[in-house]
DNA sequence: GACCCTTACGGCGTACGTAATTATC
DNA sequence: GATAATTACGTACGCCGTAAGGGTC
């Protein structure tokens, strides 16, 4: 059975007359007759009746024209699917975002996205930057926001901004009036910390270590708001991006002495096949 | 598009292997890669990721596959469907008729279905009810004229008509006078029966038990032709369906004091499957 | 190096078109 | 005799299989 006798068998049903439909359908009788007549053959059943000059359905052939009529437009209506995901009519992108980021960046960019590609669907994946790689890395994830100073040999990554870490303070912590804080002076602090599967508390942990001292992590959210909040009571120290905490009327926020700069950029695993949707948001991005 | 197409990638998406595809489709796999690529091309998008050394759907390509499942069990089911009309074209029902309700009912119904279905083919099983009944529920029959009244949990049944079981006499009998005949009255008679396959004889033989006393059968056959003449000629005496005693002029047939009724009906086995041509027949019967 | 997919190429089937034939009104 | 379907036949396109080439693990 092939698709082409179908639509031969549907077009003589429609029009009654083997000669139209193959003027119809830019062949000529001589085919339309063979096609039908091998559908028949492989059917075994008479589809047409012919005994007429005018050719006419049998019984079996009005069954089948329901059924093939059916066929036909689902094969229609699946390659119109096929063009709108081409078109970029449909599509959905699985993307990564981390708290930290994902809070000042995000909201930025998929506003941006939506008004250019309105069809395409944005599915968000909250998680830790570290637990972002790793979806990344084994190909659960189209794309992520990651801080690529990092970089995996497994991910491309396309750089799109870059941030600065500031030490948060309550406001009337000791420290505030200076212009600028040496990493080694929080060594008695109360640290507050996003939660252990992100970057952003590993540079922090590093900077512990490089200054020989072990933080006193009291609390670990991945709530940017929560983390804020304590700050403010007075709870502890944190330390967030700078356009988080510029935005943070009621925290201090410090730079280090010696600054720490992270890179933000978009991630998705190297030589994984990437949807259209997701090429487009790639693209996008690039043209920030 | 083609069809052939279609059902490549299915396999594939299947066994998300182009290889094994190749194998269990009977082709060379680089027949499978070249369609897959037109396929993919006339589409516009990209169905299978194929940066893996296993190719697997993109989520494209699983969107098309949940349409291509639908569209080729569509067209399965339709040329199924065309495959049973076929069968009502040439096809041949296995019929079992038991011999006493053979002889009557099945000449008028066959030859009214005959003239309503003149290509299909009726084939007859003569065996006695009991036989016939066996060979439905081992699904060796697709239908079977059978006494419903012994209702089996494998059959389907369809009630047709129903009979009094007439005492059939010798002209030169005592008995010819009475208007009815009490079964005990019986004891002593030489019995001719149908044979031990038979719905027919188990009833005849139940009552005798009933009335406490064995009979004499001088003679089983499934010949009502031959039980008739036997009791015309005196051998003995022997129990007919009313249809068919009412036709008999060399016998006189005499109602039971308590008159024995049967049901006669259609059957079938529950959930086998019933080609269309056997459907036909059953409408055909309910329509009577 | 093993496995798997893709590319290259030649043969063959077959669907098509042209032309002739048959059938129906 | 006109219209329409079928049959007959040669061509040409395209699918398939064989063989070689590139990737991935």
């Amino acid at each position: 059975m092939e698709l082409r006798q179908l639509e031969y068998f549907q077009m003589v049903s429609r029009l009654n007359n083997i000669t139209r439909a193959a003027e119809r359908l830019h062949v000529t009788q001589p085919s339309i007759t063979i096609a039908i007549q091998k559908l028949e053959d492989e059917l075994g059943v008479t589809l047409f009746d012919r005994s007429q000059k005018q050719i006419t359905l049998t019984a079996e052939g009005q069954v089948f024209l329901q059924r093939v009529e059916n066929i036909l437009r689902s094969i229609q209506d699946a390659m119109l699917e096929m063009n709108d995901y081409r078109d970029l009519q449909k599509g959905s992108i699985k993307i990564g975002i981390p708290p930290m980021i994902g809070s000042f960046l995000f909201p930025e960019i998929f506003a941006n996205f939506k008004t250019l590609y309105p069809h395409l669907e944005l599915c968000i994946i909250e998680e830790g930057s570290i637990a972002i790689r790793k979806l990344l890395e084994k190909g659960e994830l189209d794309l992520g926001i990651v801080i690529i100073s990092h970089p995996s040999p497994l991910l491309e990554t396309l750089p799109i901004t870059k941030g600065e870490i500031l030490l948060c303070l309550p406001p009337n912590h000791p420290l505030v009036h200076c212009s600028s804080v040496p990493f080694f002076q929080l060594r008695g602090e109360s640290f507050i910390l996003l939660k252990e599967d992100t970057y952003h508390r590993q540079i922090i942990m590093e900077e512990c270590s490089k200054n020989k001292f072990t933080p006193n992590i009291i609390l670990s959210s991945s709530q940017i708001e929560t983390i804020r909040g304590l700050v403010a009571k007075g709870v502890g120290i944190s330390f967030l991006l700078d356009v988080i905490a510029r935005k943070s009327a009621d925290v201090i926020s410090l730079p280090l002495s010696e600054p720490l700069f992270i890179e933000i950029g978009l991630a998705w695993k190297k030589d994984k096949y990437l949807s259209k949707a997701s090429q487009v948001f790639i693209e996008f991005v690039k043209n920030l």
